[in-house]
DNA sequence: TTGAAAGCGCTAACAA
DNA sequence: TTGTTAGCGCTTTCAA
């Protein structure tokens, strides 16, 4: 009993051998598929439970052309910058994964380098990949399709033709600006970030949509784009203060605690002076006070959607185009208005 | 040319038949193994190269009993709390994988729940695994010592069998303590956490020998164990501050964090009133003010060791029990002594 | 319901 | 230096 030792596996074979049965019916009983005696099926389970029987994967994927892996491309960038956001996602990916009898292969992605995207998809390690945060323009995206590789992407793409989930940002951010705008901060702006990244167009789209519903003008001061530095970040905070900005949106948490970090420095008190709102919360903001206004998404069951799909497609099932998920928006004391 | 669609593999049989010679042959020119002609190994890279044959990594698996994956147990909860780490140590893992055409399968292992291990060893999806973060009474560690799977450990354990490969943290944690003591900060206090895990043992353990040499006593003032939430690391500093402290010393940068916000809250001033110090410095500390001396390592080469050594490992070759990798003492303005 | 046999794409003796 | 021949452990027709 107990765990098997390496060396010592035991195959179809043996099992067939020592039941008496063709290695066939072994097979059928394991896989479920065919039709195959009640009894014939106990006797197998019995001796594969009793006698610690494991399949071997790599000779099934031969036999089937699959590897039961499949592929996270995540960029290696990311890891470091939106790490609670990617890992939680990728949870969400293994757990699904482990549940249909696949496994993750990671492939971080650098910059423009995708060499080791390349090399999981051409070796034939994956059966198919899944994509973490867009690019507007993406080559991984473009050498997926080529190679005809099986993926999906988290985020979105323009690409109809990809199978996207994400959350729905637009809305999720223009509501949560609509509700800012509706509390009288006018005089509003929205720091983003790195403006190549899919994610950060569409969340200054959705907080463009609200501003315009309101007839707000897009200008310099109510957007920032492309803050990808603490030293810039600081600067349009700076900037917005002294423009006499009422609130400060920020695209996501970590520009978010640079703008946090820089009004408390500089000894402006949140929300009396500035209100402060971010577009994404991961747990980062969590220890500060006051408590920060943000929408809330839920990046595990984002990862195991994409997972799910991602599983659909390989095994040859047509998935929808585009999942989207909903979001929260969580009101906090940083955009709490006093009344005069 | 360009990317080969999936559907349409070549295989080492097409060529051999192109080219009028065995499937062998063709073999032996790829892999390296065995003699070949110079002209036919050109005719056969020639060949290749034109029609971009990839050669299958499942069959080359099967034939060998080979998967040319590594596994990679990391702690799901460390990616939370120690992400820079396990991120950098990871990438340094993926480069020599890549580097030796090997991929990395991820595992999750939450808190005692090994079954994602279990799953990736028992299905045979890789050769050999690395296990991050060793805790005192480790689960994984006696399943894959029974399993017979090649693997190593990033950290220590007691275990003599087990490769280990680590920081020397008990020479540096010693080295950085004395440095402080040489300083005069003999009311000096640690604040480590949890201490199921051995890295927190080995830190305490090379504070107590700087302690035991300079003939100072290890009380419950001057070392406060399992800090591991936010309350506690708050508390143990409120408690060193109230016992006239003139150090704070942090087994990691997240209890580092915690207490240097703690400090800043109830207006101490660093290093003036009390001195700080960190025995890890990820990127977590970099913009704090002021800069917290530190003790530095470089978690991608402990990574690309750890998988060098598991590569050699399950290739056959015998390795160090333990490799001790460097550090680096940082000092900076927060344990700033002034003269007086 | 079960089995025989071929084959997935590659490697590795053993021969030539 | 090259080729022949068996496998690796499983799936999958096709027959029985």
């Amino acid at each position: 009993m107990g765990v098997q030792n390496i060396q010592s596996r035991i195959t179809i074979g043996d099992v067939a051998e020592a039941l008496g049965i063709s290695k066939t019916t072994v097979s059928r009983a394991i896989s479920g598929k065919g039709r195959i005696g009640e009894e014939t099926r106990n006797r197998v389970f019995a001796y594969i439970e009793e006698n610690n029987y494991k399949p071997s994967t790599i000779a099934k994927g031969l036999a089937q052309s699959k590897t039961y892996n499949i592929g996270w491309a995540v960029p290696g960038d990311a890891l470091m910058t939106d790490m609670p956001f990617f890992q939680r996602c990728m949870s969400g990916v293994g757990e699904i994964a482990a549940a249909h009898d696949y496994d993750v292969v990671v492939s971080m992605v650098y910059q423009d380098d995708i060499s080791q995207l390349k090399r999981i998809v051409n070796n034939q390690k994956v059966d198919g990949v899944i994509l973490g945060r867009t690019l507007m323009s993406d080559d991984r995206i473009d050498f997926l399709k080529e190679s005809g590789m099986p993926f999906v992407v988290v985020g979105s793409c323009t690409d109809p033709e990809v199978t996207q989930i994400d959350n729905d940002h637009i809305r999720a951010c223009k509501e949560l600006t609509s509700i800012l705008l509706m509390k009288d901060l006018n005089r509003i702006t929205l720091i983003a970030g790195d403006m190549t990244h899919v994610v950060n167009q569409t969340r200054c789209q959705g907080y463009k949509d609200a501003l315009r519903e309101y007839n707000l003008p897009i200008t310099s001061v109510s957007l920032h784009e492309n803050a990808d530095s603490v030293e810039e970040v600081a600067y349009a905070v700076e900037e917005a203060v002294s423009a006499g900005i009422e609130c400060i949106v920020c695209s996501d948490d970590r520009i978010c605690r640079i703008a946090v970090d820089k009004l408390h420095e500089d000894g402006i008190r949140i929300p009396d002076q500035v209100k402060v709102a971010s577009f994404y919360n991961s747990a980062m903001l969590d220890q500060y006070q006051p408590p920060i206004t943000s929408l809330e998404y839920d990046p595990k069951t984002l990862g195991a959607t994409a997972c799910k799909l991602l599983i659909d497609k390989i095994e040859g099932a047509e998935v929808a185009p585009k999942t989207m998920l909903g979001y929260q928006v969580s009101l906090k004391a940083s955009t709490q208005v006093e009344f005069a």
